[in-house]
DNA sequence: CTACCGCATGGCG
DNA sequence: GCGCCATGCGGTA
């Protein structure tokens, strides 16, 4: 049985507070909680008690004059232990006090043991039992028996506080006094269930209500006298009243952020020393989220465990107790680095591994563990409710993903520097750069919540100097600070010019930001978006570019990884891909070995850039739109031959690795005979004879019928050609076996309002037709990027690779991008034509001599020497007669593949209808810019 | 004129 | 509808 523990060592003023608490605890019960999270409601305002007659409510009996013989009874929050009378006393030690005092209240309940009835709603008894984790109590002598309280287990309770968001509210905390002074022996009512070890009492004395996990990032600390307003809101009109006191800020921070145990809590308390009330909003500001806030729930609901034994504490042994500053720490002291608020303050030299995201399975001093936001699935978030992983992903998860910390062991390896063995390194978040962030202002915008969550609270606009070590070890002091914006704040980071130029990064690559503890320091790495370095990569790619076919948008079918192939195609799919291809094409990538340096930065499968930048998308449209030629692409290639590929298993997907490029397959026509057979024709490369072959059959890109091994009697090109031109004109457009029919004609029927590199596709597909039997041109089935195509997307090299095509170039592909530009651009200016034509029609009524049709032909002639290919008259006139279909435009323009070549080329459009101009696909799409424009 | 600063704007989730 | 945030933009040095 789990056993949920109070840790806290909250006391309460006086058991008079029962009733507020007991409302608490019976909403928490109504609510069918299944655990209890300590709480320091604080509604009493009146910490210190110097009470001269019996600090029971009900009792009141006066007490004797020298306090020295006053008979003490359970400890208050004041830290200051209640003075009871005699009776009151006895009855206390002998632990039915609440029996006496509080029968009547609520909060009652029984063990789920022995079935002793228990009061869970009070602080005098709030160490007699202990919560179990599937709900319900147990009495502390059950709980002992059945203590097999597996520190995995114990006080697994962020988790399941979520259960609790809505009515965090309901409980308005009020100011109290910081526990302070004498400890646990006072806990006449809590028998020691564990042994207390020195350090947890030191803990205690510092009042900080660490509600350890045994991954130390489950805490809990009560203010100082601070106040917790109901409403959030209202922490922005504190904020900007600091309050002055001797303030736990940490603690209150914690406290007051209700996150009890998560990373941002520890950062938090690490991270914000103001000694203002700042902290408090801004801490609360982040317990938005439900969880959060469920978590104050269940701290505000469960008076009773304001008091906590040690015992708690000694329930979990491998506690690494993060110690509170027990001082305030003013904001602008905590200027230039991070403050002693790292430092393990219980003043142990003893690494504070609260690391949020530290898993508690951490077995060392040196644990540099990341867990990776993919694992964040139903299950593991199951596996975290019961304490089995580590909780920071509940912390983590108030950040949206994008800033999701995606570092590696290798990488926190890395920033750690083989440092400090005992040096515990928390990934904080990370943050792609933006243009803004990577241009020249010098200003990096931070996501607010992590910058509210893991950098100190600022409570001016001005900030502090923020130092920030980045991964090489040089420290870099930016000026942290926000500015107003819409009634919230806009974290930014000043002065990082220079460290993005040291650290080469554009925009997209990613800057990450950890914490090293307990030195506290702030470190900041960088991924280069460069794509290829993380150990992911290198799983799924070997070797070179580091392109790979993610999974996760590789699952249609396409499993096959060619290794270069995405590269050397520029082909990407992912934002990141897509990025990394920009890059790359603007040669900003991989600079000067900060490519090896990236490795630290795992490129995140799924990227984060995409999703947001809008304008980031913009200046990846040209990767974008070859992202279906790209899937489309993959499903071309052949796996080299003789090569056997290794199968990589990446996130559950099989990737068939090929240390070959692969290859392009020959292009071949599905197509069903009248037996409704389905074979494919392929055209033999030395004879141009078409062979008919089996459905299932890969060809190499050069194919000849030597290599027809599935029928022998024509595997010479001496053999006849079993079907006539007839037959293939017959059978080939109407392929009613080929895959992905209806689509190529879809597409086929909407390549005029394709644009881009989909375009020339379409016109490379269109050229390709060359190969087709006269007969079988005129289809708008035309198969699409099957087996063996030579289209532009399969076969052109990337940019500024491979063999650039001249201006001269006859080749297909060539030819028929040409060819497709002209009438795309002929088409326009028919349409230009059309249209100015009718303007002046419009015009002619009132001036009867203008005309504009010959407009057109100027343009056209103007341009004709920019091609540099003779003009062909009758093809030019065949277009401006009005080919507005790319099916009929395919049909006329190509015939017979032989003709193609003497396609008039010369007409020039204009060039307003440039195909993309963005998009880089290579030198073909130069020399159809070149072609347009006249410049070589 | 440039760089910087601070705020405003608006897209987007 | 709201908040975040990337970026624009005017003011100022």
């Amino acid at each position: 049985m789990l056993i949920i523990v109070l840790t806290f060592s909250i006391l309460m003023t006086s058991p008079g507070m029962c009733g507020f608490l007991i409302c608490g605890w019976v909403d928490l019960i109504s609510s069918l909680v299944p655990f209890l999270l300590v709480v320091m409601s604080s509604s009493s305002s009146a910490a210190v008690v110097t009470a001269k007659i019996c600090f029971n409510s009900q009792c009141k009996e006066p007490l004797p004059d020298p306090p020295s013989t006053r008979r003490k009874g359970w400890r208050l929050r004041s830290g200051e232990i209640a003075d009871l009378c005699d009776r009151c006393s006895c009855s206390f030690e002998q632990g039915n006090f609440c029996e006496s005092f509080h029968s009547d209240d609520g909060g009652w309940r029984n063990c789920e043991t022995c079935g002793k009835r228990v009061h869970c709603g009070c602080v005098v008894s709030v160490s007699t039992y202990v919560l179990l984790d599937a709900g319900g109590v147990d009495c502390v002598a059950c709980a002992r028996k059945s203590l097999v309280m597996a520190p995995n287990q114990v006080a697994s309770s962020p988790m399941f506080m979520s259960q609790q968001a809505p009515e965090r509210r309901e409980f308005p905390a009020k100011s109290w006094k910081p526990v302070s002074g004498p400890i646990f022996g006072q806990w006449r009512q809590a028998p020691h269930m564990w042994n207390m070890t020195s350090a947890q009492s030191d803990l205690q004395q510092r009042l900080s209500y660490e509600f350890d996990r045994p991954n130390c990032v489950e805490k809990l600390a009560p203010g100082g006298r601070y106040s917790i307003l109901a409403h959030e809101k209202k922490f922005e009109n504190i904020s900007e009243k600091p309050i002055t006191g001797n303030l736990n800020n940490v603690a209150r921070e914690r406290y007051a952020n209700g996150k009890v145990g998560i990373d941002a809590a520890s950062t938090f308390g690490a991270f914000r020393g103001e000694g203002n009330a700042d902290t408090v909003q801004d801490s609360c500001r982040l317990v938005g989220d439900s969880d959060s806030v469920s978590t104050r729930k269940s701290v505000n609901a469960d008076p009773c465990s304001t008091s906590s034994s040690g015992a708690n504490l000694d329930a979990h042994p491998n506690s690494c107790v993060n110690s509170l500053p027990s001082s305030a720490i003013k904001e602008d002291s905590s200027s230039l680095g991070l403050p002693a608020v790292f430092q393990s303050t219980n003043g142990s030299k003893e690494p504070t591994r609260f690391s949020a995201n530290q898993s508690q399975s951490q077995t060392g001093p040196l644990s540099k563990q990341f867990y990776p936001p993919s694992v964040i699935d139903p299950e593991v978030q199951s596996q975290m409710r019961n304490g089995k992983t580590r909780v920071d992903n509940r912390a983590r998860s108030q950040l949206l993903p994008r800033y999701w910390p995606r570092i590696t062991d290798q990488e926190l390896q890395q920033i750690s520097g083989g440092g400090d063995s005992n040096s515990v390194i928390t990934p904080l978040f990370e943050k792609m750069l933006s243009a803004s962030d990577a241009g020249r202002i010098g200003r990096l915008v931070l996501p607010k919540k992590c910058a509210e969550a893991y950098f100190p609270t600022i409570s001016q606009p001005e900030g502090l100097p923020l130092k920030v070590q980045d991964a090489s070890g040089k420290d870099w002091v930016f000026q942290f600070r926000y500015w107003p914006n819409n009634n919230s704040r806009m974290y930014v980071l000043e002065g990082v010019t220079p460290c993005i130029q040291a650290m080469q990064l554009q925009a997209g690559d990613t800057v990450t930001f950890s914490r090293i503890d307990p030195e506290g320091k702030l470190i900041m790495g960088f991924r280069k978006a460069s794509c290829g370095s993380s150990e992911q990569d290198s799983q799924a790619v070997k070797s070179g570019n580091g392109f790979s076919t993610p999974p996760e948008i590789d699952n249609k079918g396409t499993t096959k990884d060619f290794k270069g192939n995405a590269e050397s195609r520029n082909l990407i799919n992912t934002p990141e891909q897509r990025n990394c291809s920009k890059f790359a094409n603007e040669g900003v990538l991989q600079k000067d070995g900060l490519s090896a340096r990236s490795s630290q930065g795992t490129r995140r499968k799924g990227g984060n850039l995409g999703s947001k930048s809008k304008r980031l998308r913009i200046e990846n449209e040209d990767s974008m739109e070859l992202k279906l030629t790209w899937e489309e692409a993959q499903q071309l290639l052949r796996p080299p031959p003789n090569c056997v590929p290794s199968v990589v298993l990446v996130e559950g997907h099989e990737f068939e690795e090929y240390e070959e490029a692969p290859v392009l397959g020959k292009r071949t026509y599905f197509t069903t005979n009248q037996s409704g057979e389905n074979y494919q024709l392929a055209q033999c490369e030395d004879c141009s004879k078409w062979r008919r072959l089996p459905v299932d059959a890969l060809l190499p890109s050069r194919w000849t019928c030597s290599n027809n091994t599935w029928d022998p009697e024509r595997s010479l090109c001496s053999a006849a050609q079993e079907l006539s031109l007839e037959q293939l004109a017959e059978l080939i457009p109407c392929k009613t076996g080929a895959p992905k029919r209806s689509k190529v004609k879809v597409e086929s029927d909407n390549i005029e309002v394709s644009d881009g590199l989909d375009t020339l596709a379409n016109l490379a597909i269109l050229g390709e037709g060359e190969n087709l039997p006269p007969s079988s041109q005129p289809t708008t089935k035309h198969p699409r990027h099957r087996p063996g195509c030579t289209c532009i997307v399969c076969i052109q090299p990337p940019s500024g690779k491979g063999p650039k095509h001249k201006q001269s170039c006859t080749c297909n592909v060539c030819l028929t991008v040409k060819r497709r530009f002209r009438t795309l651009m002929l088409r326009r200016e028919k349409r230009q034509s059309e249209k100015e034509a009718e303007t002046a029609r419009k015009q002619q009524k009132q001036q009867p001599n203008q005309s504009s049709p010959a407009k057109a032909q100027v343009g056209s002639d103007s341009l004709k020497s920019g091609l540099g290919v003779n003009n062909s008259p009758h093809k030019a006139m065949t277009n401006e007669e009005g080919i507005s279909d790319e099916g009929v435009e395919r049909r006329r323009a190509s015939p017979s593949p032989l003709k193609a070549p003497q396609i008039d080329l010369n007409i020039q459009p204009e060039r307003e209808e440039e195909p993309s101009p963005k998009s880089d696909s290579g030198s073909m799409m130069r020399l159809l810019q070149d072609a347009a424009t006249g410049t070589p």
